[in-house]
DNA sequence: TTTCGTGCAAAGCATTTGCAAGTAG
DNA sequence: CTACTTGCAAATGCTTTGCACGAAA
């Protein structure tokens, strides 16, 4: 929790109590959440929270390269705390958003060499091992 | 006009003038573009369209494979003709997209072995050659 | 006749904006 | 005091849905 103040501040963000709590969350849950998502499971905690400061708070950490916006189901923007380099699988089936690990040295080596490339994105559709054990299971 | 048509039928899908129309708009311009950008560019030949019919029909392409759907600029689809498969580029500046060719083997076959992989989706955001040079000319 | 496509209007959601009140340094 | 943050409410914008009319087989 202390750490948490700690990152915040260096990053020249002002360490307010609903900003360490969402990052706290987005440390904790790998799991690509929408803003609503976020709002809900803080709201316990949070009660006076709003979907307005949890989308402010999001935007600052975004501009300030804490986090990735992914865009990858098309209808809203999942958050994701960035840690290494990865891409995601987004299963068709269930929704889930997996992180998968990026083998390849990296994507903008062999893209492209004209544009200034400032963010990398990678993302597939699918069915996840999960839901296809289901459907094996029927 | 007549092989679009032909396309069409191939694919089962029963070729109205509208549907003929956004195929060709399509066809003829590989700029991603949006759903109003498509109504816009249409409006004057095809008076009585609607956007509904453009969304009705771009989903019954999406769903036959004729195109794909780009969700790269999270605020609306962008919607791009089926070619060789390739990756995409937003320019953060002038908002275009520009098709970046893909030269590694396949993304699929080191990215993942576990899930069933359907769409394989890739892209960059940054700053286009086109606008790096406006910058250094002022 | 029956099915399918079209398109208007309304509804649905995610996100953004305007603004007043609160808070920290 | 001053600047920044919060959060409610309203607005915005893209997409979807309900439904009636119309065209084609």
């Amino acid at each position: 929790m202390k750490e948490l103040k700690q990152l915040l501040l260096e990053k020249g963000i002002k360490p307010t109590y609903q900003r360490i709590k969402i990052l706290e969350y987005l440390i904790k849950n790998h799991t690509h959440p929408t803003v609503d998502m976020i709002f809900t499971a803080l709201y316990d905690k949070v009660p006076t929270l709003s979907k307005t400061t949890v989308y402010n708070t999001l935007d600052v950490f975004n501009k300030n390269g804490i986090i990735a916006i992914l865009t990858i189901t098309g209808s809203e923007h999942r958050y994701d705390h960035k840690m290494e380099p990865h891409h995601h699988f987004l299963c068709k089936e269930c929704g889930a958003i997996i992180d998968i690990e990026v083998k390849c040295p990296y994507l903008s080596k062999w893209a492209t060499g004209e544009h200034r490339i400032e963010e990398v994105h990678g993302y597939f559709k699918g069915v996840c091992k999960d839901c296809l054990q289901k459907e094996e299971n029927k």
